[in-house]
DNA sequence: CAGTGTGAACCTTTTCACAGCA
DNA sequence: TGCTGTGAAAAGGTTCACACTG
């Protein structure tokens, strides 16, 4: 293939990918079969060896792929070869966890500044960052040239924040807060919500719960069935 | 439509409607448009409809969706009338950001328990529940009738974790730890990796640095163009 | 001959566009 | 008239199955 653009369900996956292969280097192996990799990022096969075939043909056939030439075409491909300098916007407790967090430091991504409204907590250092107070968000993010900015205020704020965060040249935006921000075309925006997770866990869940039920009363099955996220 | 097993993508936007929904009631409203809703929740209107009618012909033509009672319908279908105990095991950082989290109770989710097994932490007493050992999982499952676990632990314990709370009868699990864990059939497990979302951005930043700088450069930009994520 | 790379079939999701109802 | 509810079309993603190759 080797075309411009990979899908996003592609893109989605190349991160656990990247994980599972970093693990099998770690462990020793050299390299690596598709069912292997699957097993090891939770995915089939099949899609393993579509999802790298967008990357281009860097597998040999009856043999599988070099796993340190692999981790590095994805490496690439992801932008991971650089460092990506992060801002992060709220140091409540979910600020303070990411402020301490290993695994962004481990691929690649650095905490440039914390920043806050809070008088108390400017001044406090997290996870050896001083936080900043968020008038200072530009400057910060003008001298460490930040691309990245993570939002962990509390709803209300997240919008403001967000303006903040364009305004200063920031172009991508992972939200925590739960709510939605809207924001100029071209900056892009990713968001993770604690408590929906949780709701369509619930929505399994309960499906599962009425499943047993029609069960333990003999009722008719079929259109209950299926009831496991896949 | 008013069929049983509402699809994936559906389930997984209703808990953003239900969000946007109990904003504007809480704002006064008591009647919605699919436009305005779409609006609040970040989707667009067909899509908006198109969700809601799996539930059922719950709107008026002509004039919209009346938001109390969208509302209950929305929640009988998560799930979200019944109260959800949920136990988290790992209390670090993110442990302590989740137990503190108060959007979870809001949305009916209580916590019955935080387990680790680190001495030190044991007893510790973090957002109004005392850390318990981890030994003690199956008899707090048990007690409390919890069918949903949250594993914060490392990526190391997470398979360990998650066989222990399958053992104990749990269902459903969140797992936060950077790990793929396996589970028998039946159980359902959603992830939520934080720098997998890091580098998903980092990936559409770096190609929207590549697009600028073939634009400044004055080459053709035609199969770069649809860079951002949608 | 083991395992990749990939067309083709299949399934899911999104979007369109409009009939039909309050 | 204004908006929902929904078939039909389009797009996107997954799985199958096998030709091909190191």
């Amino acid at each position: 293939m080797r075309e411009r653009s990979i899908p996003e369900a592609t893109v989605g996956r190349l991160p656990l990918y990247l994980r599972a292969l970093v693990e099998m280097a770690e462990a020793g192996a050299t390299t690596i079969r598709s069912e292997t990799l699957a097993e090891a990022a939770g995915v089939n096969s099949a899609k393993v060896r579509k999802d790298l075939s967008h990357l281009g043909s860097y597998g040999t056939r009856g043999v599988g792929y070099d796993v340190a030439y692999l981790i590095h075409q994805v490496r690439r491909e992801l932008g991971l070869t650089q460092h990506w300098p992060i801002v992060i916007a709220g140091v409540g407790n979910l600020g303070h966890a990411l402020a301490n967090y290993r695994g962004f430091a481990e691929r690649g991504f650095r905490i440039a500044a914390l920043v806050d409204v809070d008088p108390r907590k400017i001044g406090e250092v997290v996870g050896g960052t001083t936080v900043r107070h968020l008038d200072d968000l530009a400057a910060v993010v003008k001298q460490n040239d930040v691309a990245i900015g993570v939002i962990c205020t509390p709803a209300s704020a997240a919008q403001e924040v967000a303006e903040r965060m364009v305004a200063a040249g920031i172009r991508s935006i992972l939200n925590f807060a739960p709510a939605v921000i809207a924001v100029p075309e071209g900056v892009s925006v990713r968001k993770v919500d604690l408590a929906i997770e949780l709701q369509i866990l619930a929505y399994y869940e309960q499906r599962k719960a009425a499943l047993a039920d029609v069960k333990r009363r003999g009722k008719a099955v079929a259109d209950l069935a299926e009831v496991s996220p896949p």
